[in-house]
DNA sequence: ATAGCTGCAAATGCTTTGCAAGGCC
DNA sequence: GGCCTTGCAAAGCATTTGCAGCTAT
């Protein structure tokens, strides 16, 4: 799976070893396509796979794997964070009734005239999240 | 002040009583152009304009400034809401350093071609936060 | 061998809640 | 007077941290 030497490579890159607790939840979040899991889900899974792993390793590794690119964090929940397995510039829809975030398919929405960042300062990124209900 | 009646206005539109609390702190959210303030923040600005008012009210408040339509709430951080006082449409910065919400002046961001919600539901709002530093 | 990781439990930070006392109509 | 509000303290959540024991190299 090229998607699983990308992220051992990864994880060499930024001197992280390759534990069994981080193999597990990389294959968990890379094997499935994209995923938009919270660190609870993401422990919920590793459980019902019978993977042992405590929910502050759950935390250590998804910050980890977003340090090193392998994850995009999302807020869109006061009091939670979304991890995004796709890295790639999209956007979201969010779910206010089920707490959901999905990927916006196809196109998305078409962003025009990013305005200039305030001196002195870069964007870092842009996240455009459509709450629907 | 028009501003200020449209707060007494819709209060009572609101059925909720403008008692001393509700109305310091509708002017230091209103009487001074745009904010963008999390509780805490409210908090200590009443605390150093001699207002007496505990931190679960301004809470309380806030929320009910924002379901009578005078506030939106926004996400940025993991585990804090900010209040914007400017409900009209428009997009901001984050400065991830500070920690800081600001408006994004002028145009700001184009949106184009917003996708079509998922079926059985409409779009309550686009939220666009451009994350500098 | 040893530097790095993990798991537990405690601590943190923001927000919400329960309930008695107080204020508005 | 009666119902709405407030304030306090306690509870609730998601997340982080400290540290002893374990593991990869």
């Amino acid at each position: 799976m090229g998607r699983y030497s990308l992220v051992l490579d990864r994880l060499r890159a930024m001197g992280l070893r390759p534990t069994r607790q981080r193999l597990a939840l990389a294959k968990l979040l890379f094997d499935g396509g994209d995923r938009h899991v919270t660190a609870d889900i993401l422990h919920g899974e590793a459980m019902e796979n019978h993977v042992r792993v405590s929910l502050a390793t759950v935390y250590n590794t998804l910050h980890q794997f977003t340090e090193a690119g392998l994850l995009r964090e999302i807020v869109v929940d006061s009091g939670r964070s979304f991890f995004d397995s796709n890295t790639s510039d999209h956007q979201h829809f969010f779910h206010e009734r089920t707490r959901q975030l999905v990927d916006i398919a196809g196109e998305g929405v078409q962003v025009r005239d990013l305005p200039a960042p305030p001196v002195g300062t870069e964007i870092q990124g842009v996240d455009i999240i459509v709450r629907v209900s």
